[in-house]
DNA sequence: AGCACGCCGACT
DNA sequence: GTCGGCGTGCTC
């Protein structure tokens, strides 16, 4: 082959192209598709990396105009075809660039030097040992010991540079046998299977059977329908999905398990492990980028066979994927929120196509867009409906309207009050759960429960402090702030808006006796604050943990017997049209944290709006109930999955020109509706409408279709580009975003 | 994204 | 007459 075809890696839709390049003789025959190279790019033949995606005999460049590829990164290709096939998907489907899109499949690389890498022995009894015997403090020796207990797998003429010493210090150490200089690097297990018990399958239920002889007959007749999971939360869902694994993999593939990030505590892992020993590795945001790239290593070499991780790990290289299981398949974040914004729960289903295997999601409260393709038969479905040796907790739902007219002012019922105090006296613990999640200030009546809605878009107003105002943050519509409520004309109408600090001197103030736990943004900022703080919990040092939805997930504690709510409007009040379904999935997670063990458990749920219908069918359990519901809601309202929401957001310095540039995108738009197809709100400030002195303004646009939607935007966009001064102006566009912006 | 080329105003 | 402003256009 005569030409490499390569993708520069240079983020701009200019240069969003393949570039051929001349393959010098040198090269020829080590050179693979999806390896990196150094190409000469420009009038100034400025080096930059590329990525090769294919080769070409013949190409119609003017041979005057081509370059020759100067060298190659890898010893290795960085990318399979699949994963080319993939980038180019994910190109096409969250409009942005090839090199965007190959980034973001490739491991955050460290140079794979293959020379010279000192490493600490691993045994660490001997190590102490040696160590007291051989190394007399503060000289170079224990320096360089000190730097490697921190910086395994230095580079020599790293450590040589940084700790300004030669080679002998770092001899003598060898010829102690305290560390090792070795030629190759060491890829790091990530996971201690020291004290793994091996575990075997547990005899499943009817139920479960029928699960894994469902996705099974699937798998072992190729049929990539992907699978949607509906069991209850206890349904015992991990191991079907291991029994799905245990047949992959007997099968001579490999699979990929995504949790939420959240999610994935030593708990969950050690599942894995204990069933399958060391062919399962893990990836994580608390690893090194080096830690990390042992683990993809591991998967491309076939070293390990499971992987487990948050939403990057779909990018684990392995040679023969057969299956992509997605536990929690709701939580939101499986959505990547940077560029290419990306729904791992598409991607999956994209390498299902490309490379054959399976995609499986599984939840107790699937995303209602989820749930209504297994109902129009895009998914298949399987349910799930009991507990695995456990029973229900009682759910209790509190009517916060009757507290204040029995006097309570406080932000503790008198039921959740007199349940803590007689945990405390059990010996048993409780969880405190604020949702602060898509927090927004909203304005409601403590005496009815009426929340200030906006008519047209069917969510709560946001309250705005500057002004004393009310905004919708759809259609942007504004109202002054109301003395009294509309309904019942109380003067109990004002905003909503308490902190997991409020509520834990509250709780000190009324059992300073307990061992309070606080768990929020706050006090988990430390490299291992989050682990730490729940050890602590599950050890039992403390009676009470207070937190945000980072306690909502997975977590068993089994002396944990009662769970309160203390204010399930937050989540209920978000401003969003997903409010409801983000309550339900929260109510009904957090319910599942109490009573896992022999006690039955009791959950609180605080509320000024007990009768709303994602806290009654939360409270039965019922699921299908609460879908039928909101999925009439989406349809009356032409929400997801009914339509499709785009979200559009100019951000400047100068607020009259983003405005201004926003009213001519509106015009245009208007003259390209044809047939009215689409729906315009806006243009309105944005959620959070000025940030570092940058006005942000945005329109929404809503269309039955994705790829029409999508089409339409993107032309209406350029031609505001063709026609309009849109300097100083940066453009941000958001398919169904997460959040409103 | 960079970088060069290119066509109009205030200077040695 | 030249130095330099950043507008337009190209990059294998």
């Amino acid at each position: 082959m005569k030409y490499a075809e390569v993708i520069i890696s240079i983020t701009h839709k200019n240069v969003d192209r393949i570039f051929n390049y001349i393959i010098p003789d040198t090269l020829k025959g080590q050179l693979c598709v999806g390896m990196r190279v150094i190409v000469p790019f420009g009038k100034g033949n400025k080096k930059y990396e590329g990525y090769v995606i294919g080769f070409s005999e013949y190409t119609d460049v003017p041979s005057d105009k081509l370059k020759c590829v100067i060298s190659i990164m890898d010893k290795y290709p960085v990318f399979s075809e699949n994963a080319i096939e993939l980038a180019k998907f994910m190109k096409e489907k969250y409009y942005s660039t090839l090199s965007e899109c190959l980034r973001c499949i490739m491991p955050s690389i460290v140079k794979d030097k293959t020379r010279g890498y000192v490493y600490l022995n691993r045994k660490k009894e001997d190590f102490q040992i040696l160590f007291d015997k051989c190394v007399s403090k503060n000289n170079l020796q224990s320096r360089v010991l000190n730097f490697l207990c921190e910086f395994d797998g230095t580079a020599v003429d790293e450590i040589k540079m940084l700790l300004e010493i030669n080679l002998s210090p770092i001899s003598a150490l060898e010829k102690k046998g305290l560390i090792n200089v070795l030629d190759r690097e060491i890829k790091r297990d990530v996971l201690d299977f020291s004290f793994v018990k091996k575990t075997n399958p547990f005899v499943p239920t009817d139920e479960q059977k029928n699960a894994i002889n469902f996705v099974l007959n699937k798998f072992y007749s190729n049929d990539i329908k992907p699978v949607l999971i509906h069991g209850v939360t206890g349904s015992g869902k991990t191991e079907i999905y291991m029994r799905i694994i245990e047949a992959v993999l007997k099968a001579g593939k490999q699979a990929i398990v995504l949790v939420p990030e959240i999610s994935l505590t030593p708990q969950t892992v050690n599942r894995f492990m204990s069933r399958f020993g060391r062919l399962v590795s893990v990836t994580h945001s608390r690893l090194s980028a080096g830690e990390r790239f042992d683990q993809w290593k591991k998967a491309r070499e076939g070293e390990i066979s499971i992987m487990i991780g948050p939403r990057s790990a779909i990018f684990t290289p392995f040679a023969n994927l057969g299956a992509v299981i997605i536990d929690e398949e709701h939580e939101s974040t499986y959505k990547s929120e940077t560029t290419p914004k990306y729904d791992v729960r598409e991607i999956a289903i994209e390498i299902g196509r490309i490379c054959g295997s399976i995609t499986v999601f599984g939840s107790a409260t699937p995303d209602i867009s989820t749930y209504y393709k297994a109902n129009i038969g895009e998914f298949d479905l399987v349910t799930i409906s009991s507990r695995v040796n456990k029973s229900f907790p009682e759910i209790n739902v509190i009517d916060m309207r009757k507290e204040l007219e029995n006097g309570n002012k406080s932000v503790f019922s008198s039921s959740l009050l007199n349940a803590i105090e007689d945990n405390l006296l059990n010996g048993r613990q409780t969880i405190l759960f604020l949702n602060r999640r898509g927090y927004s200030t909203f304005v409601s009546c403590r005496k009815c429960g009426y929340v200030m809605e906006c008519e047209s878009c069917n969510v709560n107003y946001t309250y705005h402090l500057s002004g004393n105002k009310l905004i919708c943050h759809y259609c942007g519509k504004t109202l002054a702030n109301p003395k009294n409520c509309p309904r019942c004309g109380s003067q109990y109408i004002k905003y909503f808006g308490t902190g997991t600090q409020k509520i834990e001197e509250e709780t000190k103030k009324i059992f300073p006796e307990a061992r309070i736990l606080r768990m929020d943004l706050d006090t988990t900022s430390g490299k291992n604050a989050h682990e730490n703080i729940l050890k602590k919990f599950a050890r039992g040092d403390a009676d009470i943990l207070i937190g945000t939805q980072m306690i909502a997930k997975g977590l068993d504690f089994p002396n944990v017997s009662v769970v309160g709510v203390v204010a399930a409007d937050m989540s209920l009040n978000s401003g969003d049209f997903k409010c409801a379904e983000n309550t339900f999935q929260m109510l009904t997670q957090v319910s599942g944290r109490a009573g896992r063990a022999s006690v039955k458990g009791s959950v609180f749920i605080q509320t000024y709006n007990p009768e709303h219908y994602s806290i009654e069918f939360a409270k039965n359990n019922d699921y299908i109930s609460f879908y039928n519901h909101e999925i009439t809601v989406r349809k009356q309202m032409m929400y997801p999955p009914f339509s499709h929401i785009f979200f559009i957001m100019f951000v400047s310095f100068d607020e009259k020109k983003v405005i201004k540039a926003l009213f001519a995108l509106l015009d245009i738009m208007v003259k390209f509706n044809k047939n009215n197809q689409f729906e315009h709100i806006g243009p309105s400030p944005a959620t959070v409408s000025k940030i570092k002195n940058q006005y942000r303004w945005k329109i929404i646009v809503k269309g039955v279709r994705e790829r029409n939607l999508k089409n339409y935007v993107l032309y209406c966009l350029d031609r505001l580009r063709e026609c309009y001064d849109v300097s100083g102006i940066n453009i941000n566009i958001t398919l169904n975003p997460v959040y409103i912006m």
